[in-house]
DNA sequence: TATGAATGAGCCTTCATTCAT
DNA sequence: CATGAATGAAGGCTCATTCAT
């Protein structure tokens, strides 16, 4: 897909906080609005330009290829802020003396904010990691590396303390996840809501669905 | 998007079954294959129709229009089979003396086997339900009327029976579909394996995630 | 163009009134119409078929091309009717005892019930002629051969009797040709009214426009 | 038809004289030969981008759509030209110390030389007036606006000065213009010639038929 | 004879990309 | 750096025409 170097410059560029132009911030956010909305394919880069108030030609100066503006839009996101984000999270949610269900309710509310924060990027990424697998396979690996290893010990680390049920840290991780990720997708993907209220209800009802399932309590005379 | 006549003409073709031409079944099987992996906007009638072994005049002598043929790949699919479906599915699966458990796992299986033999059509589905604003909104409430009320009405009862907590049954329904919908997603569209073993053992976990979440029960003195 | 095999069966049809099927009688009728209509280049056989109640097929059985249909609608109506018209036209219309301003009067009149009765046909023969560089050069000649020497005669016989002006008959008649052809196409062509109601008032005034022009009679002392 | 922003910015373009690239007046020279000689509906824009020594994707980048094209050809030359024109023609036409046969002669022989320079233009439009009903909803009401109205009222003024015979203005208009405009289709579209040899003896004669008609002056004694 | 499925050339149009200014 | 005119490959679609039935 991308010319490395051109590709390679623009994460480099984006790591050392070079000062994007003007004019490249324009870009990016116009195309994050229009993939988020319409999708990739679907967007042509003189819509882009046309939103972005820059001619066309500058946006190929820039990134060189619509499949690099992509990357430009979705890697700096990933790439950049997931490990350091990882260890913020972490450092925030991830607190030893509290039980599973805190960290589990805490997670699943930072993350919220944060998608909240970046509902049109989410939009993007969970578009075209569907639609796009180049980028599917360019992504994964990193969640796995950054995300995946931490959860699972975290995972392992309550299951030692008791509190979690004896089934491999990878299912109980998938399980989680897909009730989490799925709650975002259609939280943020599908049935997007405009208003911004935060919806303390359902968080616990997820973490109380996660943690305990459907099954009405019996009370044990 | 689509001239109603032409897709109504359609759809009543395959509802009557009207012979569908030798041509056309290449040409719809050629679809689905190439929606499924390169999705709908990258895949381009020209291929479709080398492919099919068919000439590019065929396809839109039949469907008029690239978009009406990703309908007539879809819509039969959910407007015919769905309903009857639908019926069938709780005849097989809700047997009144069962538990819910019984039938979760019933329903589980039999709709796991039914996208195992439909995993392309699937797959198209999902893709094209993010990407297709208008797609989305012509399947949904067909969703909703068909299956999210009689799936309502199931829960009521095991509610009323007392296997179900007491949370509103719509809640109770969407954490339960988010966990059978994603398992899917990841299984079929996300990360598809060749393998066509029958995993029971995910079975399992999924209803027992379901069931009783991932805390560890604690033994009551 | 045509295959002149084709084209002169079809007319040589047409000149034994062999009978033309039912079909091709509304296959016909159809393309009159819609030529007509929309013209020629935006008519297209499968629309002719559809509205003729036929397949697409048997329009190629019969004319074998779309140029053939055109001219098998138009051809007829001028080589076959044009001649022997204007062989009972001037038998109606030219009574040697009468004056030329009656002559003219009945010509226009003749002529205006004609084309009145044949609008569609003389809009499909107007349109193509300007449109159609070898339909007018097919049916050009054959217009000058029937028509237009004979009316060249009518007029050097009032002109010997001393009732038309001394041009020379060629500028004679092509002024008035111009007037009255330009009449019938302002008239049937470009501003159609559906009312079929005889304009005398018109044809008074054309006769004697031609005739007199515009000038104010003097009156000599 | 043309989207009406772009259509807006071609007038306002050529209203401005702006710079029309090079390749933009090849275009539309070679637009104007082609739609004169084959009809708007039988030259491809693949045809045109050849002649005019261009790729397609410039035609469609200037004017958007073929339809658009045909309006950049027609519209300036009758939106532009067509007011100022009037005002001019009649500036240089219509003295009010001169007869109305003067008047008649010089106009004539104006709009003569104009359309001279502007054959192919007059093809044009004469053959898309007949052939494209919107066009022609489009022309019309702008040359009755510009044209008619002013006419009329010159001959208003020469009727009440006893020039003119005492028909309705309308009907005087209607003949007269019958005959001029038939004559320049007859010069320009149906029949022309090559040479641009000017033609004395026709605008007299067509002078002199519009005043007196084609019957002898019969010298009273 | 009539049908209508099939064809494929050609049409208008879009769009990512290049490059001279 | 930025521009925007130019490109040309590719796309979806139309349509006259053919041919097996």
């Amino acid at each position: 897909m991308p010319k490395k170097s051109l590709l390679d410059e623009m994460i480099a560029q984006t790591k050392l906080s070079k000062k994007q132009t003007d004019k490249q911030q324009k870009i990016v956010e116009a195309a994050v609005k229009m993939f988020a909305s319409n999708g990739y394919a679907n967007t042509s880069t003189s819509e882009i330009a046309k939103v972005a108030g820059v001619s066309e030609g500058t946006i190929f100066r820039h990134y060189g290829t619509k499949d690099n503006l992509l990357l430009a839009v979705i890697l700096p996101f990933i790439k950049e802020s997931l490990p350091s984000m990882a260890e913020n999270v972490f450092k925030e949610v991830f607190l030893e003396d509290e039980s599973f269900e805190s960290f589990l309710r805490a997670l699943i509310i930072n993350r919220w904010h944060f998608l909240s924060d970046n509902k049109e990027l989410f939009k993007v990424i969970v578009k075209e990691l569907l639609y796009n697998e180049n980028l599917k396979n360019e992504l994964l690996p990193f969640f796995t590396e950054n995300i995946l290893k931490r959860l699972n010990k975290v995972i392992d680390y309550y299951k030692s303390r008791g509190e979690l049920m004896d089934l491999p840290s990878e299912k109980v991780l998938k399980m989680m996840l897909t009730v989490i990720f799925g709650y975002f997708v259609s939280e943020f993907v599908l049935f997007p809501v405009a208003s911004d209220e935060i919806k303390d209800k359902d968080f616990d009802t997820i973490v109380r669905f996660i943690m305990d399932g459907i099954r009405k309590e019996t009370v044990e005379g």
